[in-house]
DNA sequence: GACAAGCAGATTGTCGACAATCTAGCAAGA
DNA sequence: TCTTGCTAGATTGTCGACAATCTGCTTGTC
């Protein structure tokens, strides 16, 4: 009996590569928070009709990162210190509730999958790709609810990554330095290879709070933008750009 | 100054409706897990064209009630046991979080919207109207994630929601006769009116372990029936209906 | 009889056009 | 001057038709 190991194949409708197009211009911050999707602009742009376009607007809208008003138009969400905060201290939560359940089914792999996307988050960030490093991190923190074996914890957990890496993209362009933290993770891996969960919990509470803090800061200074005439800012974004030829 | 109080106007987008109507027709188990979506044959009886049609249905893709694969169709989830499961263990760990954050802003307008949705419960279980007690049975439930203050908690509690009622529904169905549980919620809303937090919570993980137990039963019988043929059975049940008009 | 190739039929994915709705901007009147 | 009603333009929502893909059956061959 041969054995293969074959990767699913690859989605083939225009759909989902929509769909790929539009979340990573969204979480990269090429598309701003309160900012308007035109179809019609944006169907020209990728050579698409506006039917496929639309029904990924529509799953992006339930995922989370765009908003839908009726016969307005269709928005990035709009990034408030609170929302910030809700899913901070939600995602702790989750954090807690995985490692206790990824704990008892830790092995090698698990370890060496560790390894690896700690690997990858220290490359991203010798090579000062931000973007890259955010993408990585994430993809590290959300190894622990990949293993806890539970598919609801996962997709909600994917839903709040979302959020989660356009604050940081958002974050990271606002202040357009890299930033250092070479191995911030280094405890975090070495915790969750330990004996001692209640410790690996412990920190990874204290070390979420920690970037939260910059975040929330960022997140209020973008409010205090906002509220002087941010508004006309925006629409300018949107609309000042009559098809350039 | 005139104070009016305006609730925001109905959306009125056909998508909006069958979004509406399709989640009904899931949530209730008028369409059973694993059937497929006739595309053609729903809009035909809805009277709508296929485009707001796939539109919703990539909603409720998203919402986790449906589950798409591409140029084969659109299907109703599948139930298992381990779903089921590691829904009720993320329900939770949410569960605790929201009596958490929602212990110190209880007011007088709580306590009166808790007391409203417990009598909304015992009514329905008065007039024996199964379907209308697990929704507001689980509404009862989702007061303290929507007063917690926190917008994510609530959207993932309602991701949670649709598939709990999907398959408290199936449950009764399966059983088909009421449950009597007069006042199994007399308990909780007395806790959550106490002053021992610990003690709402403790109540809350041990009620939802209760219903628990019930369901994960009726979950297994499905998958021993599920594992003779239940394939030939589902396909059955969509196709036979060679649109009898 | 077993099996591959190929052909309908049905179903999903996509397109272009039309209808419904919203948003300035302007004109008329108090 | 402010308000109200109207109009034109742009944009979203919806429709019907076509293209791409899948599925099951038939056919022909060994």
């Amino acid at each position: 009996m041969g054995k293969a190991d074959f990767s699913p194949i690859a989605d083939t409708t225009r759909r989902a590569e929509i769909v790929a197009l539009l979340r990573r211009a969204i979480l990269t911050g090429q598309l701003e928070p309160g900012q308007k999707l035109n179809e019609l602009r944006i169907a020209e742009q990728m050579r698409v009709s506006r039917a496929p376009l639309r029904e990924a607007m529509r799953e992006l809208v339930q995922e989370g990162i765009l908003t839908s008003i009726p016969y307005a138009g269709t928005f990035v969400i709009d990034v408030t210190a609170k929302d910030i905060d809700d899913a901070y201290s939600l995602n702790k939560v989750l954090d807690e509730f995985a490692i206790e359940r990824t704990w008892p089914l830790r092995d090698q792999r698990f370890f060496n999958e560790l390894d690896r996307r700690h690997e990858a988050v220290k490359q991203a960030t010798r090579n000062l790709d931000t973007t890259r490093q955010i993408e990585t991190a994430l993809q590290l923190h959300g190894l622990i609810h990949e293993w806890a074996d539970n598919s609801v914890l996962l997709e909600t957990w994917q839903r709040l990554t979302s959020r989660l890496q356009m604050y940081f993209a958002l974050h990271q362009r606002a202040r357009d330095e890299p930033v250092p933290a070479e191995d911030a993770h280094e405890i975090y891996v070495q915790l969750l290879k330990g004996a001692d969960m209640r410790a690996a919990q412990r920190h990874a509470r204290e070390h979420i709070e920690l970037d939260f803090e910059e975040l929330l800061g960022y997140a209020r200074s973008l409010e205090q933008r906002a509220s002087k005439g941010a508004k006309a800012d925006r629409a300018g974004l949107t609309q000042n750009r009559p098809e350039g030829g």
